[in-house]
RNA sequence: GGGUCAUUAGCUCAGUUGGUUUAGAGCGCUGCCUUGACAGGGCAGAGGUCAUUGGUUCGAAUCCAAUAUGACCCACCA
């Protein structure tokens, strides 16, 4: 059979990843095998493959394969996110577009539309995975509102209301008034904007005066009970005890003092809004305050804001401003640099907002979760920075906002009886709830009925937060065989910007709940950007189709485009050209593959050359394979790969197979087939993490297998002895192989045309070597002399000197500048060596081990600078 | 405002407790080669005052300090 002359990735991705499927080897049950678990970073049921993903999960599978590969129960458990606010805005848009409010329609009616949704975009993304080759467990495909993950995450909720953690208050929390929920301060970006610091005139109750304030916010001030002062600034003492008239509404409110005023900034003076700014709520408590929201759910104004009711918040700022204008209260203003808070979902401008919401007590938690990843290093961070990030999170962490006025999500399990503030209980079902109730109240006579479950639900992460231990349902049975096989898992591979949203909190809750670490490593990818450093996004439209470039190089060909330049934590500044960096490499292999598979094999004497080199490259497999176990124990993924790149490009494709191959035509001796084919099967190995699809591909091209004898259950190489006695007569000769050819490259001799080689031994090379020399540079043969050789062009290794005479001319000057220069080169070298060696406080002070070195040094340089010497007296 | 990290070849990055030839890799670049695995290839080559300035040391890309530039994280100055 005609194998083609370019890999032609399509075709074979499908056929293996459907061979892997139908014989199960991505399936994971507990055996007496050491396991290796990685839960994946669920994402979002809204999502679509992105290049974050790609490089996140190529990661995954990586790590996973390779531990296949190791003979461990690799267990890698996919899944999806219900993303409560990403999903239901998704959701309440195609409602919209069906001309269908979300406010027309009952909770049940859209939760309905909700998860008919979810079955229709759902496994998007994975099916995306497969294609990208992830060797995920998908008969554990898991999604945070199965009944089992809401169940667990509901049991949590009880459990941590019961142990006085969970708690209920009337608190400024952000809220975004498109989804019109709260979120959690981490769900809250700052972002610098452009604004205009307002000047603004109130006059003073019973006289002529007037205090200015500086505000960003005009249009709040319909919702100020006081104006404040700092008590030290003297420019202000006569205002003290007075009070002002809000403009506008006309209403007088109090002259307050406190040092939390900044005398520096604006006026000296600040207008105190309770209701819509946090540091304001906290003077209006300690000044006992009037507090006036002027705002609706969706920061429309409300009758407070008198005629401006029902129009936006920003509407209201220019028009206010205006009127203000108008009538003499507006100063001036200046061009001022603010941080603007928007929600991370939907970039709306967050409102600080009162209201009750549900709250988890963080600080007790917290504590076993930093003392495991910064005292005991029971979970280590790769790269370690990220410690320092996590540790400053989690000793100023506040207490956690968890509920979200959403209807997508678990619903909070507290069921109210009466209007009173306390009138509620938590409880798993409405059956439990019914009977706390009643106790709680003392009323034996309170049915169903008159229970009202909270309207909220719990923030998304309140159920991502237990994911390593729900997805083997170690919540609701946390004896089953499953969580006690898998758990703790060993790695995570994320991004940091989920640090704190996500990686902290699972730690927390393992150790919460499991009294156990949920993970041992923690691999932090970078963010991937485009060339010009911009982070990938949507909205730039800089992000490449994920599946287009599969298809265009191939998914191997893309796994190790992104993997090339990823350094754990480092951002990675993503190019195509890396992808087809990667398919040239899998088209490499495949040539490498094509040419000894064409090969005719013959009972006939190996050569000497063909032994040697098989010795050789066990040798440099060995040695490479302990650099490639040292790169992976720190999670450099990238410098593993490099490596193995290195192995199957220069030692295996450009040394080894030109090596042994025969002429053309000829064919090649069974030994050394034999070798060759199990070496290539060696380097599969160590391919197939990185690029699963073409070597397996290649696996089962060289013989046929049954599917327990498949590459992905294969055998990992084991390190061998590493002789670099080998190795060091290899860089020797190749040397000599380089000189040669430079040598013809220089004088425009054609390979067919043999030559002759002389040399000065005085390294004692070994002549072992020269078979293979002569195979590769075409010399005739090698002679070994003591005399200069009179009309040769030369080189130097060292400091032997190579003699190829020439029948023609030689051109003596050139010859003397070459050897001038190396000369030059030498004797510079030679003294910055010399130099160490005369310091007296070097040859006392440094280490035995350098001084023997430098001396080395010294020796080889004389020797070589001898050596040159010699050869330009002869041409003189 | 506080903090963390970075700065090494045209680009992306290694450089592990200071000493392994006068600093390495991959890509790119420049020449030449090209019927017999692969032009998605081969061979050879050019290219760096290791951000700057001081300091410690026998010895610094590596340790310390300051400066500059950049990135990220945290923080309620209207």
């Amino acid at each position: 059979m005609e194998i083609p002359s370019k890999y032609e990735p399509s075709s074979a991705e499908n056929r293996w990843y459907d061979y892997w499927m139908k014989n199960n080897y991505f399936h994971s049950i507990p055996d007496e095998r050491e396991p290796y678990t990685i839960v994946i970073p669920p994402p979002n049921v809204t999502g679509v493959l992105h290049m974050g993903h790609m490089l996140n999960n190529t990661l995954q599978d990586v790590l996973t394969r390779r531990a296949r590969l190791m003979g461990k129960n690799a267990c890698w458990v996919p899944g999806t996110d219900h993303a409560s606010i990403a999903t239901e805005a998704k959701v309440v848009a195609r409602l919209k577009e069906q001309g269908i409010a979300k406010n027309s329609i009952s909770r049940d009616e859209f939760l309905e539309h909700a998860w008919e949704w979810k079955k229709e975009y759902g496994g998007v993304i994975l099916e995306q995975l497969k294609k990208l080759g992830c060797s995920c467990d998908w008969d554990r495909t898991a999604f945070t509102m199965d009944d089992n993950m809401s169940e667990s995450v509901i049991k949590v909720f009880v459990d941590l209301f019961n142990k006085g953690l969970i708690y209920r208050g009337y608190r400024m929390v952000n809220w975004d008034p498109q989804a019109q929920t709260t979120l959690s301060d981490e769900e809250v970006i700052y972002e610098e904007k452009q604004g205009l610091l307002y000047y603004l005139a109130y006059q003073i109750e019973g006289s002529d005066e007037k205090v200015t304030i500086a505000t960003t916010r005009p249009e709040t001030i319909l919702g100020d009970t006081a104006i404040c002062i700092n008590p030290n600034d003297e420019r202000h003492h006569h205002l003290k005890g007075k009070r002002a008239i809000v403009p506008i509404c006309e209403r007088s409110i109090p002259i307050i003092e406190d040092e939390y005023v900044e005398i520096e900034f604006g006026t000296g003076c600040l207008k105190v809004t309770p209701a819509h700014d946090v540091n304001d709520k906290a003077l209006g408590e300690k000044h006992n305050l009037e507090t006036i929201d002027i705002f609706n759910a969706d920061a429309t104004l409300n009758s407070f804001g008198l005629h401006y009711e029902g129009k936006d918040r920003f509407t209201v700022r220019k028009e206010i401003a205006q009127e203000l204008e108008e009538k003499g209260f507006l100063v001036k203003t200046e061009q001022y640099l603010t941080k603007v808070g928007t929600s991370e979902r939907t970039k709306a401008v967050i409102e600080p907002r009162l209201s009750d919401q549900w709250f988890l007590k963080m600080e007790e938690l917290v504590k076993p979760a930093l003392k495991a990843v910064l005292e005991t290093e029971d979970i280590k961070f790769f790269p370690k920075k990220f410690e320092n990030t996590y540790r400053h999170w989690m000793e100023n962490i506040r207490d956690w906002n968890i509920s979200r006025q959403l209807w997508w999500g678990q619903r909070i399990p507290a069921y109210y009886y009466g209007d009173g503030q306390d009138d509620f209980v938590v409880a798993e079902n409405i059956d439990e709830a019914l009977k706390l109730a009643q106790d709680k109240s003392n009323d034996p006579k309170l049915a169903i009925e008159h229970l009202r479950q909270d309207e909220d639900v719990v923030d998304t992460w309140f159920s991502s937060w237990l994911w390593p231990m729900t997805v083997f349902n170690g919540i609701l049975e946390p004896d089953n065989d499953d969580i006690k096989y898998y758990y703790p898992t060993n790695d995570l591979v994320t991004g940091p910007d989920i640090i704190f949203f996500w990686v902290a909190r699972m730690i927390i809750a393992g150790y919460e709940y499991r009294n156990e670490k949920p993970f041992k490593n923690v691999y932090f990818t970078g963010i991937v950007r485009d060339k010009q450093r911009r982070k990938m996004s949507k909205s730039l439209g800089n992000s490449p189709d994920a599946l287009k470039l599969i298809d265009d190089y191939g998914a191997d060909g893309v796994r190790v485009g992104l993997l090339l330049s990823s350094a754990a934590g480092n951002d990675l500044m993503f190019d195509e050209d890396l992808c087809q960096q990667g398919k040239n490499f899998a088209n490499k292999i495949w040539n490498g593959f094509r040419l000894v598979k064409g090969w005719e094999v013959a009972d006939i004497p190996q050569p000497q050359a063909s032994k040697l080199a098989i010795e050789w490259f066990h040798a440099k497999f060995d040695q490479t394979l302990v650099e490639i176990e040292d790169h992976y124990s720190k999670y450099r993924i990238s410098d593993a790969l490099m490596a193995t790149y290195k192995l199957v490009w220069d030692d295996y494709s450009s040394w080894l197979l030109e090596i042994i191959k025969p002429a053309y035509q000829k064919p090649i001796d069974r030994t050394t087939f034999d070798a060759v084919i199990d070496i290539l099967e060696q380097n599969l190995k160590l391919l197939h993490p990185f690029m699963p699809f073409l070597t397996e591909e290649i696996w089962q091209h060289i013989a046929a297998r049954t599917p327990k004898e498949a590459l992905i259950v294969a055998e990992w190489p084991k390190i061998g002895k590493n002789d670099n006695g080998l190795i060091k007569g290899f860089d020797f000769a190749s040397e000599v192989i380089a000189g040669i050819r430079t040598i013809r490259k220089d004088k425009n001799i054609a390979m067919k045309e043999a030559l002759e080689l002389s040399v000065i031994n005085s390294e004692n090379a070994s002549n072992d070597w020269d078979v293979v020399i002569q195979k590769l540079t075409n010399i005739s043969s090698i002679s070994y002399v003591d005399e200069t050789v009179e009309g040769a062009l030369t080189f130097r290794v060292k400091s032997n000197e190579y003699f190829i005479p020439m029948a023609g001319t030689i051109d003596i000057d050139a010859e003397m500048k070459k050897i001038r220069e190396e000369l030059e080169y030498t004797r510079g070298f030679l003294q910055s060596v010399q130099k160490k060696l005369q310091n007296e406080r070097f040859v006392n002070n440094a280490p035995e081990k350098v001084i023997a070195l430098e001396r080395k040094k010294q020796a080889d340089a004389e020797a070589k600078i001898e050596t040159l010497e010699k050869s330009l007296a002869s041409l003189l």
